[in-house]
This record gives C-alpha cells, sequence and structure tokens, in this order.
DNA sequence: TGTACATCAGTGAACGCGCGTTCACTGATGTAC
DNA sequence: TGTACATCAGTGAACGCGCGTTCACTGATGTAC
C-alpha cells in the first residue's frame, strides 16, 4: 500500500477534501457542478470521484449534508428557554433562521431538480437541531415557553413556527427566482418577532 | 397557403396547443420535460416546436406564465379591505395563497434550475395581482385596512406579508424537499390569520 | 545501503446516452385555368 | 367540374454537444532480500 502524494490541502483526506469541494462549488448561485467541474476544482482527474463515492449523486448528497452542518455550526446555540426576555430569545432565533436559509437555500434550490440526491440526502441524518430540523426545534422553543407561562396558552404554535420559518424562506426565495442578491433587511428579525408576539389587529389606543 | 391537419384540439391553435401542453407536464411533479415529450404528448414531431417559439426556453417561460394565469383565475378576485371583517377577509387572502402555491410552486421549483428560463419568464409582466405579485397584493390589501383603522397603526406590514405568504411557501417546500404529497393542514388558514392578528404573546387571563 | 519488485491510488481518453436543435423532405390544401 | 401546380406547416432522422461513468494504464511508494 503506497498512496501517490494526493492534491489535497492540509490534513484532509482526499475524501474529505472531495466533499468540501463540491460544498464550495454547491453553494455558489446556480446549476449543480459537474463531475468534471469538481474534478478539476479539487486539482484531480474525474475518475478518482469513483473510487471514493458511490456515483455523483452520493458525492453530492453528502456536499449538501457538510454544507448544511458546518453552517450550522458557525451560528451558534439556539436560545434556552427561559433564560432571557421570550422577546430577545425569539428574535436570536429568527436571526439564526434568517442566516440559516440565506446561506442554504441556494443550494437546496438548486439541487430540487435532481430528486437522486435529495433521496439519498434525506436517507442522512438530518443535520439540523440534532435530527429535528429548525422548524421543529423552533416548535420546540416555543412549547417550552409556554409552559413556562410566558406565551398564551391557547397559542396555536405549529402556525407560528410555520410562519416565522416561512418568512425566512420568503425574504430568500424571490431572490432566488429573480436572480438577485438576496439583501435582508435590517431589523427583519425584530419585526418579525413583534408582529408574532402581539399581532398587528387594531387595538385600544394607551 | 394551405396548412396541414394540425393536431390540436378543439379551437386552440397549435401554438396555445404546444403550450398547454407543456404547462401541463411542468405541472407534475419532477423535472422539466424535455422537447421531445412536449412534442409526443402534444401529439405532433419535435421539429415542430420551432416553428412557433425561438427555442425551449421560450416555449417553458410562456408555459410557466400561462400556468399562474390559469391558477390565479380559479382562485377568484381577492377580498375588497372594508368589505368583510378583518379576519375573515384575511382568511380568504391566505387560503388564496395556499392554494395558489400549492398549484405553482412544484412548477417553479423545477425551473429553479434553469436561469434562462427564469429571464424569459421576469420579461414577460407578472401574472400574479395585475403585475404586482400576490405579496404586494396582500401588503396593499393590509394598508388599506390599516388606513380604516381596523388595523394596528404601528404594525409592520411589511413584515406581516413576507411572514404570511412565507407560511405559504413553508407548507408547500418541505414536500418537494421530501418528495412527498403537500399536505395543507385542515384550518391552517384560519390560525395563520388568528395568530398575525392577535399575536402568541402571553396576556392576562380573561 | 542498494536493487528489484509488488501494490494500488490516481489518471484521463474513450464510451454511451440523452439532450436541444436543424433542415431536406412530405403531402394536404388552396389556387389557376 | 376536373386537373396540374404551388405553397408551406409539419416531419423526424441526423447532428453536435456535454454529461456521467468506465477501465487499461501510470508511477510513486512500501517491501523483500
Amino acid at each position: 500500500m503506497a498512496p501517490r502524494k494526493v492534491a489535497a490541502a492540509g490534513d484532509q483526506t482526499l475524501r474529505e477534501h472531495l466533499i468540501t469541494t463540491a460544498e464550495r462549488l454547491l453553494a455558489r448561485r446556480g446549476a449543480t457542478p459537474t463531475v468534471r467541474e469538481i474534478a478539476q476544482e479539487a486539482g484531480v482527474a474525474t475518475g478518482v470521484l469513483y473510487n471514493h463515492f458511490a456515483d455523483k449523486e452520493d458525492l453530492l448528497a453528502l456536499a449538501l449534508h457538510t454544507h448544511v452542518r458546518s453552517v450550522e455550526a458557525t451560528l451558534g446555540a439556539p436560545p434556552e428557554p427561559g433564560a432571557d426576555a421570550v422577546e430577545s430569545a425569539l428574535t436570536a432565533f429568527v436571526e439564526r433562521g434568517l442566516a440559516l436559509h440565506e446561506a442554504i437555500l441556494p443550494a437546496f434550490t438548486a439541487l430540487l431538480a435532481q430528486p437522486e440526491v435529495l433521496v439519498r440526502f434525506r436517507a442522512l441524518t438530518n443535520p439540523t437541531a440534532d435530527g429535528r430540523g429548525l422548524r421543529q426545534e423552533l416548535a420546540d422553543f416555543l412549547r417550552a415557553e409556554q409552559s413556562l407561562g410566558r406565551i398564551d396558552a391557547a397559542a396555536d404554535l405549529d402556525a407560528a413556527a410555520t410562519m416565522i420559518i416561512g418568512a425566512c424562506h420568503e425574504v430568500v426565495l424571490p431572490h432566488l427566482y429573480g436572480g438577485t442578491e438576496v439583501v435582508v433587511p435590517d431589523g427583519l428579525a425584530a419585526t418579525v418577532t413583534r408582529t408574532v408576539l402581539h399581532g398587528i389587529g387594531s387595538r385600544p389606543a394607551t
């Protein structure tokens, strides 16, 4: 056993290097990279991909999984229920969601047209929130706050979570459809939080 | 000038028949149809597409445009501000949004990987809400209700519109990612409306 | 230490396939007489 | 009415291209002596 000098930089294995490279190309706007693009960017021959992965779908699913995990790692831990004021904790949650979606939606949408990659991706564990997914993580947080009496006991928290995560999607999606740069409006997280906590219905003047 | 008998059924021109056929294939889950699939489904030779459209992107952009318009036509007019109670009018709005997104998102996501089609699509007028788009239509409605004093004057209506339309996206998107049937939870429109009007913050017991 | 050999990760030209697109051809229909 | 011709929408085999994938080959490295 005498491996040739690999193109991988640093202490990554070649397999990790290939996943990292595919992840970087995937995160860029546009279509999914070809195997030739991935190999060229990684500095290896195209055939080498098939020494480390079953096929292109396998590599792309792993690249997407790694991408989501590495983006999530940059976000820091979610707020603890009860530790802070509901409003500020929820705002932090929304900011996390906005950052996450801004970072990962381009890759996801590029892969929507490749159903086989999504099948493989789903076969891996959900990379966000210890397998729960972001929406469920938020719903769990809201329910914990509710049991602490800091959220209306009659509120429908699934709907609230859907609306909040939906707002994160909605800020990013039109830019993907429209081909324009994603711009998250200043203070959106705070405004969304205020809206979901207090509502927009008319109220008696104070 | 002696046109051969065309494959188009009824009183549609062959051009319209091709757009309708592409629209139908596009609305089905999955990838974008090939020119051969469209031609076969339309009952004509593949070459005929190029007698009526500049290229595949041209046809698909028109098919998407027609699709959105025909879905919107099935929805009926949006509620008039002030005509009904805010809560019921807004619920109707959300139901329209859910139905619209459920019907058009599969086609949109299939085309996300084909940026050129989206460029051509954007060159056409926005088919929803007289060119305003659904989100703006909703924001305009909320503003009208606000000026009637039926919505909190201090509310951020852009954020509210983003959350509501976002919820419509959020209900459909995970099923597209996940490859499962789209199921809109019963009563979601009413719950979303209640949440956005009254908020989920804890309130004094009545 | 020096030399011959075995190993096998990496190589990249070549393959098969499906795609969008082209264009010489077909034949049903309108027109001229 | 009947016949010869012109038109041109529709036809579909063929083309070129880019893709994912394969596999006979290369050559740097570990091992045996």
